[in-house]
DNA sequence: TTTCTTATTTAGAATTATTCCAAGTATTGA
DNA sequence: TCAATACTTGGAATAATTCTAAATAAGAAA
């Protein structure tokens, strides 16, 4: 599916972070770039890796504190499937994810256009500020990799 | 919200087991009597304290087995709503749940009526078995944990 | 029943995922 | 330019889950 057509880059990042009371640095940068680059969903430690390539002094700390940076300011969100480790995904665009629970890939979906978000019945205590559709199945088509659980993407 | 009317209750739940080629056990009777006795969303390791009351020689592999059991064999779901642990929920009725990320607990929140499941554009090669729908905010009623981020419930 | 086969349980070790820490460094704003 | 504070880092610590090997229980066959 389409990813975002307008990724925030630069000083426009700058000001998000802002906004939220949190610096530019360029590991948080450099960290936005690397989830820009290859718009899939890699784990923390999959952003580690392959922001050494570019980076190769950056620390998984920093990673973490990153990424958990990047979601404060609402250009990259968290996605939890299974009991693995957590996911992220720099699609803003309003879609759910298809975890398929054989090769363990994540897939964005679209939501079908009128009522995106499905209709509950939330009682008065409750502030809803995000929702996260997950769907599980088997993905049937080329997956080459389905039948062994290791291999994500 | 009203929990599931008809759990499935000792020969019920062997036969569930079975279906599954798994095996009826003690422990995992135990194990899910304990969710059924007290209908929140524990993690594994609160099942295990719950279950040690009256069964003080199960040990904890056995309750992540028996978890695994139960979710596999359709009486129980897991619930992943953010980095910490896997929660597990017992009413299979079709629900979402609100997770509140200052306090940490989760409640069910009903699907209303009509298409209770979300419009999802799934491309023909996921064929899709569950829908897991999760809402993140906040809970502004009477919540006395909110504030601190340890208390689950 | 008795026996055989295989699944399950158990305690503990091992792994994986994430957070914490303390010291140095960068950023902000006065 | 300086002080205050946020951020980065490597490594230790913790939390969550999985793995292991030996003992036991369950189901099927005889
Ligand atoms: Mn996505
Ligand atoms: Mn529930
Ligand atoms: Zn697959
Ligand atoms: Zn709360």
């Amino acid at each position: 599916m389409a990813t975002d057509p307008l990724p925030v880059s630069g000083d426009s990042l700058n000001q998000r972070l802002a906004e939220k009371g949190l610096r530019f640095t360029s590991q948080r940068q450099h960290v936005y770039e690397v989830l820009l680059g290859q718009r899939d969903h890699p784990s923390a430690e999959e952003v580690f890796m392959r922001a050494k390539q570019s980076k190769p002094e950056i620390s998984m700390a920093t990673v973490y504190n990153s990424l958990d940076a990047l979601v404060k300011c609402g250009v990259v969100r968290q996605v939890n499937v299974d009991r693995g480790a957590t996911l992220y995904c720099s699609n803003m665009n309003e879609h759910a994810h298809f975890c398929c629970d054989d090769c363990g890939k994540v897939f964005d979906v679209n939501l079908k256009n009128s009522p995106r978000v499905p209709e509950v019945d939330v009682p008065g205590e409750f502030e809803v500020r995000t929702i996260d559709i997950a769907l599980h199945g088997r993905c049937t088509g080329t997956c080459e990799d389905c039948g062994r659980r290791e291999a994500h993407a």
